[in-house]
DNA sequence: CACGTCACG
DNA sequence: ACGTACGTGACGTGT
């Protein structure tokens, strides 16, 4: 029998302590035991066992326990967030097959010893830990795989004894001697004070053990400063052996066959590891949801896919009309649509447009009034533009419907979906390995889809989801099916100019240092500028010197070469990114299409990318230069609105907070009137650089604050933000409070919301670990804002295209950054569709401050931003 | 694939 | 004593 004993705390410490914090959107804690599972993969790979037990410590807090449980528990104790994730971890492994065992007043430690000694007569015993105290149980059948984490990657090192012998030229039970002199700090082992790892393995290595040392104190050849710190501590020496020996007599169960691996509960574990979020793992450990014996299910639902012929569409048609509302997934093959599967309460029918030509039955389909339940439809309203089929009458998206019920996930596609609202079917299906997934997709959508409909009306989230984001989707595509038309000549003419700029600059930088290395690479730079050449380093990363901007910048005035890599990188990033990386993107009529991410944001926002329009440079005068580049076609202009100071206006409305209210309703310079309060001085008197100041604390005050950053950003000392800060808060209380309101209703509830509804959670606002309650509650501050001000602009656009659309224009909505849309309009309509922008993006949502929105128009991006 | 850096709101 | 503003995406390097 091959045996594998697992030091079950040790390794969940480990693991809690080697993968970052992970949560469930309710805020169970769960990275230990992924970490734990990841490991117990990884050993059954490695040790191949027949049986196996999972050690846990269980001890009676004796007085002498005590002390060392307080010790721990001021440095190294079991922080709540490792100490919650215990029973499920031990739940799980009960599930999967494992035995645990445990044993009142004993350690993990003692249980690993009495079964491996148990062991003796077996094929292998494996141990499997994370501390190096269990090397004394190596033996001939016995080996300790020691799990570390070296550069964030699980590695396990096997020891037996050869390998025992190489590191620490002693054998097993000699490990023992060795800490009766080192001892060990963090099992309270006192050891012989002075004498550390390197003296201890030495003695041994010589002597052999303690009790020789010991008799021949006198005579053997060591130092005399060790001599006196062995006589001195020779107590300690003795009883730091008896504790250091591991007890191999434990009253646990030694009939090894009592330890086989089970098999495993397959329902019960999938169900946990659902709850649990971690959805890749149940196949990682080799479950499937087909092995489910499902115990309380009386129907023996099979479904079949099948598949339409071409002269059965007009039958299927009927069927799905009859049914009143159509559930169907579409399969893209890139931007073909290569077929669609239908579900059909008794079966699925697939339609594959690779056997016949089914356009008129994809016309037919979406074109009618039928209800529409399906899953990515941006992708479907893609198609339809394309083709120029009228999409019609889709009541739900279920990516949308999760992401509003949880922004904070990586994955919106049905069969996760399923997994996290527990819509586990375990039907069967009987078709070609290319289409499982979207078939099993279909199968389980009418489920999700009734199951996500009723958490929507729950939470009270039907606006959102029912006016905003599903109409949205039908935006978003227009907007990516539409594109930004680029001068592709003149970003290659600006591309070569840059071009000829780095080649000089790189030259003038080599020429200063003397020597050449990659400038692109930050470890490069570091050593060549602060070791070759002696600048002073001021800020470091983990992996080396800091060179970002506001390091190089410090040093800049006194250091020429300094200014040279500044400018040589906003040379490089222009071109690298901008230049190559949008000329590379370019399609062949000239326009770039960026695909618009609905499903991406923790706050709400859409996200733009491959490539990403919504960071084209601006700040810089030469950056702004590309927006020359990014232009309206023949006989059209592009019309640029953007929304003003939207966030704070957001901020002023949902604080209600009366000063700032006035102040926007005034029509007052919101950071002048902000300097002129925290400085406590007439407006008129306010300077350049005080209103630069508080424009820093309102978005500091949006960001959701502290002095030390801000003192940073504006370069104050830290007493000055603080003060600053505590006047803004003085003067705008409504503000102040509302900041207090928010982070202790994210601490009762679990999440923020934004003023229609959007949720977040945050689940880290209740940690220990003061980090991340502090992130927690800077979010919890921040995402109601960010979050309400997309929220308005996302109405603004549905607005928007639906005028444009419903006035017969040939205006375009083609991009959004944020705060900003831009329409392509044809000359004729400059006038119409600049007024419907305005109106539509300031009408979008009445606050307590009116929303403001400023439109101007240019024949490039550039002009079109005034 | 993670990290550092930097572009935007 | 320590680390510190919110939200994104792309590029290049180096493991």
């Amino acid at each position: 029998m091959r045996l594998l004993v697992i030091d079950g705390n040790s390794i969940a410490n480990r693991a809690y302590y080697g993968i970052k914090l992970l949560t469930t959107k309710d805020g169970q804690f769960t990275n230990a035991v992924y970490g734990f599972l990841s490991i117990l993969i990884k050993l059954k790979e490695e040790c191949n066992p027949d049986a196996v037990a999972v050690a846990f410590d269980l001890k009676a807090p004796t007085f002498r326990h005590k002390m060392y449980e307080e010790y721990k528990a001021g440095r190294h104790g079991m922080p709540d967030e490792l100490r919650s994730q215990m029973p499920i971890l031990k739940e799980i492994l009960g599930y999967l097959g494992y035995t645990i065992v445990e044993k009142e007043g004993y350690e993990a430690d003692d249980i690993l010893g009495t079964l491996s000694a148990q062991a003796k007569g077996e094929d292998r015993c494996f141990i499997a830990t994370g501390d190096r105290d269990s090397l004394q149980l190596v033996s001939d059948n016995t080996t300790v795989l020691l799990a570390a984490t070296k550069m964030g990657k699980a590695t396990t090192v096997f020891y037996d004894t050869d390998k025992l012998m190489e590191d620490y030229g002693v054998s097993p039970k000699q490990m023992i001697e060795i800490k009766a002199l080192m001892g060990d700090s963090s099992d309270n082992i006192p050891g012989v004070a002075g004498i550390g790892q390197k003296t201890a393995g030495d003695l041994i290595q010589r002597f052999g053990n303690i009790d020789y040392i010991y008799e021949n104190i006198e005579e053997i050849d060591i130092k005399k400063g060790v001599r006196e710190k062995l006589i001195k501590d020779k107590d300690n020496a003795y009883l730091s052996r008896q504790l250091g020996t591991i007890c191999l007599e434990a009253p646990v169960d030694t009939d090894l066959n009592s330890y086989l691996i089970r098999e495993p509960d397959t329902y019960n574990a999938i169900n946990l590891l659902a709850r649990l979020e971690m959805f890749g793992m149940i196949s990682k450990l080799g479950l499937t949801e087909t092995d489910i014996k499902q115990p309380e299910k009386a129907e023996e639902k099979k479904n079949i896919l099948t598949l339409t012929e071409q002269r059965d569409l007009p039958l299927l048609m009927g069927e799905i009309r009859k049914q009143g509302k159509a559930y169907f997934v579409s399969i893209f093959d890139g931007d073909r649509l290569s077929g669609m599967i239908f579900n059909l309460c008794d079966r699925l029918e697939l339609v594959n447009c690779d056997c016949f030509d089914f356009d008129d039955f994809v016309r037919d389909f979406v074109s009618s009034e039928m209800e529409k339940y399906t899953c990515d439809v941006k992708q479907l309203y893609k198609y339809c533009m394309r083709k120029g089929y009228e999409l019609k009458n889709v009541k739900l998206d279920v990516s949308l419907a999760g992401y509003i019920l949880n922004p904070s996930a990586n994955d919106y596609g049905i069969l996760r979906l399923a997994q996290e609202y527990f819509v586990v079917t375990g039907n069967e299906i009987e078709c070609t390995e290319a289409l499982a997934d979207s078939a099993r997709e279909c199968d389980v959508l009418i489920k999700l889809c009734d199951c996500l409909t009723d958490k929507i009306a729950e939470n009270s989230q039907q606006t959102l989801l029912y006016e905003i984001e599903m109409p949205l989707a039908q935006v978003l595509a227009s907007m990516e099916t539409e594109g930004f038309l680029v001068d592709r000549k003149g970003i290659e003419d600006f591309s070569a100019m840059l071009d000829e700029r780095i080649s000089s600059i790189t030259e003038s930088i080599f020429e200063q240092t003397g020597f050449e290395f990659n400038l692109n690479s930050p470890k490069q730079l570091g050593v060549a500028l602060f070791e070759k050449l002696q600048i002073p380093c001021k800020k470091k990363t983990k992996s080396g010197y800091s060179t970002s901007a506001d390091v190089l910048e410090e040093l800049a005035d006194a250091y020429p070469i300094v200014a040279d890599i500044l400018e040589y990188r906003t040379l490089a990033k222009l071109k690298s990114t901008y230049c190559d990386g949008l000329l590379k993107v370019i399609a062949d009529d000239g326009r770039i299409r960026s695909t618009l991410n609905q499903t991406e944001t923790r706050t709400g926002r859409i996200s733009s990318a491959e490539p990403n329009l919504q960071n084209i440079p601006v700040r810089s005068e030469l950056g702004r230069e590309m927006r020359r580049f990014f232009t309206a076609k023949e006989g059209c202009q592009l019309l640029d609105a953007d929304y003003s100071q939207i966030e704070l206006r957001v901020l002023a409305h949902i604080s209600n907070d009366e000063n700032m209210i006035n102040a926007f309703n005034n029509g007052d310079d919101i950071h002048s009137i902000t300097a002129s309060q925290v400085f406590d001085m007439p407006i008129q008197l306010v300077t350049p650089l005080m209103r630069s100041r508080a424009k820093a604390v309102n978005f500091g005050i949006v960001y959701g604050i502290g002095a030390f950053s801000l003192a940073k950003d504006i370069g104050v000392t830290r007493k000055e933000a603080d003060a600053y800060i505590k006047g803004y808060l003085m003067n705008f209380s409504g503000v102040d409070n509302y900041m207090k309101e928010v982070v202790a209703r994210a601490k009762t509830d679990g999440y923020v919301s934004t003023l229609f509804g959007r949720r977040r959670y945050l689940p880290e606002i209740t940690a220990s670990n003061k980090m991340l309650v502090g992130f927690g509650e800077r979010v919890a501050r921040n995402m109601p804002i960010q979050g309400t001000a997309a929220d308005i602009i996302k109405i603004a656009m549905v607005r928007v295209y639906n005028r444009l659309k419903a006035e017969g224009m040939q205006s375009k909505l083609i991009m959004q950054i944020h705060d900003e849309l831009i329409v392509e309009a044809p000359d004729a309509e400059i006038e119409k569709a600049s007024a419907i922008l305005g109106e539509e993006m300031q009408n979008a949502f009445k606050m307590k401050v009116a929303l403001s929105a400023d439109v101007h128009h240019g024949k490039t991006w550039f002009e079109a931003k005034e």
